[in-house]
DNA sequence: AAAAAAACTTAAGATAGATTAAGAATGAAG
DNA sequence: CTTCATTCTTAATCTATCTTAAGTTTTTTT
């Protein structure tokens, strides 16, 4: 079994007794995804929270140009999902895609309401996992109405290291809304320097 | 006393009874504030969580050549802080400045934490508070990385009327990342269809 | 290993949006 | 009610970024 990445990514907000613990994990199911597998596509509705153990994943959407805007990347002890179409029920607008094989965790929705319910701490660690995520996409907002596009990439690479190696640069125009001809302008400028 | 919206804008989530009500009312202070007034300036800690009685106010970071940049506007009934500053107690990056003069309810972090910890439901309450807050963000993000600027105006008017006729179109440029000139433009150029 | 697909780069020309500057209209404050 | 400050608009010029297209390199699949 694979659950010791989410029983220490919960642990690490607060301590968990046994029954936390046994309850969550007789909720959550493992899977192997493959490359190009999609957990999520446009007009279906998210039933699922997933904790990722192994891997990477692009959430994004579609527009009407048939242009793909990246909205997010996870990686390892990472969840993912899309959290407006799962809380609301409504038809999601986004695809969630495999950038790699790997291997996830995932909660139903029901059985998450059920922890909720039962077992305060829960309510409580995806109220602080929110508001962080919350709290970085903050930071994106005001970088996307504030910095140049050369800006956002010296960003993004600052701050993602993990995911440098792993993503192309098709992958990371997409997310600082930018075209992969002019990123490629912008590198060749910046190596200049 | 103007603890109405609150309690009711707590309520409409869920339930709470005459402990739970008393216990929060405790704890939080009515202000008035004047027009220009700052509830948060750069360099300070975020240490209240801030309800709007009544009144308009902006969230919004100075750049380095001085310009402004609006992250958020909130309403009556509305919440406003720095999510980030306030629970890091690390100094904002931010400003909080009311647009109109009001008047704000606000509660103190320790106090905050005391409810979080003694009612759950006020852990579950801004838990949905945020997860509305992010989802809404992420629109926005996905609208800053693939919508044109007059994309982002229209929306902004279909999404925001009650702030139409409240704010200015500079604070609407600085809200969707253009200039007050080239917003002008657009303005045009919509009429003229 | 070969074939196919995707990623990366370059460059020319086009367009979205910024900058500067100035004048007119509106709104706030004494 | 009048003065001062802010907002709104316009236009010319400049710059950032997109589009198209083509060629090269790298990665994936067979």
């Amino acid at each position: 079994m694979q659950f010791q990445g989410l029983i220490q990514h919960l642990s690490s907000f607060q301590k968990l007794n046994e029954t936390e613990i046994n309850s969550l994990l007789a909720f959550v199911k493992e899977r192997k995804i493959k490359r190009r597998q999609f957990l999520l596509t446009e007009g279906e509705i998210c039933k699922q929270y997933t904790f990722i153990i192994e891997g990477c994943f692009k959430m994004y959407k579609i527009d009407n140009k048939g242009q793909e805007h990246n909205l997010q990347f996870s990686i390892e002890n990472e969840w993912i999902s899309d959290i407006g179409s799962f809380h609301d029920n409504t038809p999601s607008g986004l695809y969630i895609e495999a950038l790699e094989k790997g291997t996830i965790l995932q909660i139903e929705k029901n059985d998450l309401l059920y922890l909720y319910t039962h077992f305060p701490k829960f309510d409580r660690y995806f109220r602080v996992l929110v508001e962080n995520a919350f709290i970085n996409l903050q930071k994106r907002v005001l970088q996307n109405i504030s910095d140049t596009a050369e800006e956002r990439y010296l960003k993004f690479t600052e701050e993602n290291p993990a995911l440098l190696n792993r993503i192309s640069n098709v992958q990371i125009a997409s997310y600082i809304g930018i075209t992969p001809e002019f990123l490629s302008k912008i590198r060749k400028n910046i190596l200049h320097k």
